[in-house]
DNA sequence: TCGTGGCGTATGGTATACCAGAAACCACCG
DNA sequence: CGGTGGTTTCTGGTATACCATACGCCACGA
């Protein structure tokens, strides 16, 4: 059987050398634990020109965008160093968080089909019975898939935008999280109780125990994490 | 009266030429009106170079960090676009705003002072009783400002960050915006209810007013505002 | 021994030359 | 007259050289 049709492959426009060199500084900050110790926090252009074979034009380009993120501080003359965000930084996040998905889970209730609503089992049970994940507790990537999946159903792309940024920071914190085990079970049953809302349409009470499961989260954090 | 002790001004370092390109970028664009059918949206990096007097390089670092925060899109070896937000995109910016205005009300109730809510009171009076404010409706400075200054009580700086930057966006569309007499009107009793709750500390009434308040914008500009 | 000032070096900031690709233009041919 | 293909030009992307300043080292002197 032989096609008839001259089948096209999309040339795969390999991105600007500034998009790459973005990428990889980016997932390399994500990947390396900056809250120990001896995290090596400074950064230099000429060094990383050379070990990502780029001229420093782009890897500037890069690096100033990751500063106006705030994943890195530019100081002239100085050197570029990698930010550890203060704690009050992080429960800050976390509130916008929870201002955030507890809104797309109001609007859920209006826009998302049984469906999709339905989907949202799947993923609780993966953070149910997941042996991993549960020992992340909130920065594990099943449980933020949940959430990430409550905030599509919102259907508000600025919304998934914004809280994608904060999860991001939210997760560099996973070390220094002290997981119990009893908050893992609790954090289960929100989640059902949450897809229940969601299921009866009930707007209101889905907006509720979003922000609610969320502010817990921070008050969590408040009280038993220490990071600065 | 001499002075006895040596006072001494902080050197005002001149920003750099990057962040001075930035800023000039940023407000030549928001006090041009966008939306006009003759808007001049194209831009380009040599012409600016030339206008601006300085190189290229910390122009297109301005220039990329634009890009970044959505205000131009780089098209390569195309040129330079100043974006127009679609009609949907203001609506959910719009709705990111009540989702972080209501949880910074949901906050002033309880980390606001009574002083400090009471100051809301003159702000209230000036969107009142200023004509030009009025006839500019929700994107009135004055409006705006009566906003800002609940978002502040909440004391989170990050919501203060983001909510500004969203009202940068959406004041652009001020040109397209239909002002009704009686909309106005409406807008301020709202405004005298939501101090009203603040003042009684009346958590979960001052974060449904605002809601409801700015969701009633998204509504009016989603039926009688056209930008696309 | 300690403080001071000069000087070298390292590092980010800026200017500029060159490159590659997209769009516009134009000549040529059917 | 219309379309096709080449060619020119314009534009952002990249590399690199040079600049200005913060910091550290070191000699010198009190």
């Amino acid at each position: 059987m032989s096609n008839t049709v001259l089948e096209i492959q999309r040339i795969t426009e390999s991105q600007s050398l500034k998009s790459r060199a973005y990428e990889a500084l980016r997932s390399a900050i994500m990947n390396m634990n900056i809250y120990a110790p001896d995290a090596e926090l400074k950064l230099e252009e000429r060094d990383l020109s050379l070990r990502f074979g780029v001229s420093r034009t782009p890897l500037r380009e890069a690096l100033s965008q990751l500063d106006s993120e705030g994943l890195v501080r530019i100081a002239p003359r100085r050197g570029i160093f990698i930010v550890r965000k203060t704690k009050a930084e992080i429960l800050d996040m976390i509130t916008v968080w929870a201002a955030l998905e507890s809104m797309a889970a109001r609007l859920a209730t209006k826009v998302a089909s049984d469906a999709e609503i339905r989907a949202l089992h799947a993923l609780v049970d993966v953070f149910s019975t997941d042996e991993v994940a549960r020992k992340m507790g909130e920065y594990s990537d099943a449980n933020i898939k949940f959430h990430q999946a409550i905030i599509g159903l919102g259907k508000c792309p600025l919304l998934t935008k914004l809280t994608d940024d904060l999860f991001f920071h939210v997760r560099a914190i996973r070390q220094r999280t002290i997981v119990e085990q009893d908050r893992a079970r609790r954090s289960i049953i929100d989640h059902k109780e949450i897809v229940n809302a969601l299921e009866e349409r009930h707007t209101e009470r889905a907006e509720r125990l979003v922000r609610e499961h969320t502010l817990k989260l921070r008050e969590h954090v408040e009280r038993y994490v220490e990071i600065d």
